[in-house]
DNA sequence: CCAGGAGTTCAACGGTTGTCTAACTGTCGT
DNA sequence: ACGACAGTTAGACAACCGTTGAACTCCTGG
């Protein structure tokens, strides 16, 4: 049996573990923000925004991608994000569905 | 400036993080699945579900009071753990509202 | 072709954290 | 009061993770 929680909201067990291990960590939480404030952010824009390098940026985006929270693109040199809002929702929803129990908790 | 980021669900932005990093591993999100099971949770019936020591229930226990997603009332020797639905959803409302963008996102 | 910039990968360091055992506190039944 | 049981605390250890600088690849403009 590799699936003890069936995942209604279309979310693997394992993914939900990564979703919510790549919001735990704020800095991630304030890229993905950001990420999420504008369509196509450039890579780039991040480094301006925190006091980071770009070895860091990078891990965090991988981490991000990897969660399925954001989708990037290559466009030439430069990486474009885009948040994934439907994941995040889902996200949401199965939160709310695990430990809701009475509250019937739809979101979206 | 102790509030960048204004507190509408009612959360503050340091239990917003408390609650992200609660929620990021795996066997706290189990115990809380378990406590959301049942009203009332009594301690020793996580003992019984999970192969942890007591310390380790203890230390994750304190850690969802801490950010406030459950409660606790001691019972004689016995400590009674109940969830906060409310605190619950208002972190996904949040988390929706700051990751959300265009969508209106109304939770609960 | 070459110089420079954008992003990735690597090895390493430091801090955090989940877990344990062991010792302790507090409560109940007898 | 004693012993058994529920939970807490302290200390220690291992694993994980965020962060960095440096070396690397790939793309672009001249």
């Amino acid at each position: 049996m590799k699936k003890p929680t069936s995942p209604r909201s279309g979310l693997t067990a394992k993914q939900f573990e990564l979703i919510a291990k790549a919001l735990a960590d704020p800095r991630r939480m304030q890229l993905l923000e950001v990420i999420a404030g504008e369509e196509e952010c450039p890579c780039q824009r991040l480094r301006q925004e925190f006091p980071v390098s770009k070895a860091t940026i990078s891990h965090h985006i991988k981490e991000l991608v990897r969660a399925g929270l954001v989708e990037a693109h290559r466009d030439g040199q430069f990486l474009h994000c885009e948040i994934r809002r439907e994941v995040l929702e889902a996200y949401a929803g199965e939160l709310l569905r695990r430990a809701g129990g009475t509250s019937k908790a739809t979101v979206a």
